[in-house]
DNA sequence: ATGTCTAGTGAGACTAGA
C-alpha cells in the first residue's frame, strides 16, 4: 500500500498537476494539505474519476486538508481533538482495511507560526501538544497507524539548505523542534530518516528569490509511522522532480509503501 | 534577503497568509 503526503497549496490552482501527478504515482492513498476550499467547492468528481473516495475537512480561503483513498474510510475523523474552540481545518483521520490489519492515517497541517512575537507562534505549540496527545492515545491501539502531513517544523540543521537563515523563524525555533522531537520520542520513525542521513534532503522549495532553482529547500514535510506501520516499510521517497513541473506547488510529494 | 503564489473581496494601484 502506497500512501502519499502532499501540500498542494490551493485545490483549484493545482487541479491539473494534481491529477498528472497521480496518473504517474498511483498511490492508494494521498493526504493533501492547504487545499484552501471549502467542503462543497472540492472538486470530488475529478478525484473520483481515478478510482479515489474522497474525505475532506476545508475551510475558506485557506488551510484545509483532504484524503483520496482507493479503499474506503471505515472510519472517519476531523478536527484534532483538544480545542472545541479552534476553528481551522488543520487534520482529518481515516482508517482503511489492510490486506490483514487495519491502516490508520492522520493527515495534517501543523499551523506556521511565523512571526514570532504574535499569537501564531503560541498557537503552533498548543497545536503540537495537541497532537501529541492525540498521537498518544492513539498508539495504544497498536495499529498500524501514521501521522503525515506539513509540519512546518525543520527537525535539524541539515533539514536546510542554509539553515542560519531560519535561526530566527518559527519554524526552527527550539521549541517547535522539541516538540517534534517529543512526538517523534512516543515511538514513532521518521520515515525518511529511517535508512537515509542525507544532507540536501527537501520538500519545499519557496516560490521566491530563486530558492528552486538555487536548491534553498528545507524538509518540513514528514511521514511518522507507528512500530506497526515501520515494521511494514518497504521504500520511501520524494518525488522532487514535481517542484520543476509546470505551476508547482511549493513543496512535493512525499510516499512510503507498505506491505500490504 | 526577498526575484512569488493563492484566495478573497469587490472590481485595486487591494489584503492576508504562507
Amino acid at each position: 500500500m502506497k500512501i502519499a503526503s502532499w501540500n498542494i497549496n490551493g485545490v483549484k490552482a493545482r487541479i491539473e498537476t494534481a491529477i498528472a501527478w497521480l496518473k504517474e504515482a498511483d498511490p492508494d492513498m494521498a493526504c493533501f494539505q492547504e487545499i484552501k476550499s471549502v467542503d462543497e467547492n472540492f472538486p470530488k468528481e475529478a478525484f473520483e474519476e481515478l478510482g479515489y473516495h474522497v474525505y475532506t475537512h476545508g475551510q475558506k480561503g485557506f488551510n484545509g486538508v483532504a484524503i483520496l483513498s482507493k479503499r474506503p474510510a471505515e472510519e472517519l475523523n476531523i478536527r484534532l481533538p483538544g480545542d472545541e474552540n479552534d476553528e481551522q481545518a488543520r487534520y482529518i483521520e481515516i482508517v482503511v482495511a489492510g490486506d490483514s490489519t487495519p491502516v490508520r492515517v492522520g493527515c495534517l497541517y501543523l499551523p506556521n507560526g511565523n512571526p514570532l512575537g504574535t499569537e501564531k507562534f503560541p498557537y503552533k505549540l498548543a497545536w503540537m501538544q495537541r497532537l501529541i496527545a492525540h498521537a498518544k492515545q492513539s498508539l495504544e491501539k497498536e495499529e498500524a497507524f501514521m501521522l503525515v502531513g506539513d509540519y512546518n517544523v525543520i527537525p535539524m540543521p541539515q533539514d536546510a539548505k542554509n539553515p542560519e537563515a531560519w535561526v530566527g523563524d518559527a519554524l526552527f525555533q527550539p521549541e517547535s523542534r522539541g516538540y517534534f522531537r517529543e512526538l517523534k520520542n512516543l515511538g514513532f520513525t521518521d520515515a525518511l530518516r529511517a535508512g537515509n542521513d542525507n544532507d540536501g534532503v527537501y520538500t519545499f522549495w519557496d516560490y521566491q528569490a530563486g530558492a528552486w532553482q538555487r536548491d534553498n529547500g528545507i524538509r518540513i514535510d514528514h511521514l511518522l509511522l507507528s512500530p506497526e506501520a515501520t515494521d511494514r516499510m518497504i521504500h520511501v521517497d520524494i518525488d522532487k522532480h514535481v517542484r520543476g513541473w509546470e505551476k508547482p506547488s511549493d513543496h512535493v510529494p512525499i510516499w512510503v509503501q507498505l506491505r500490504s
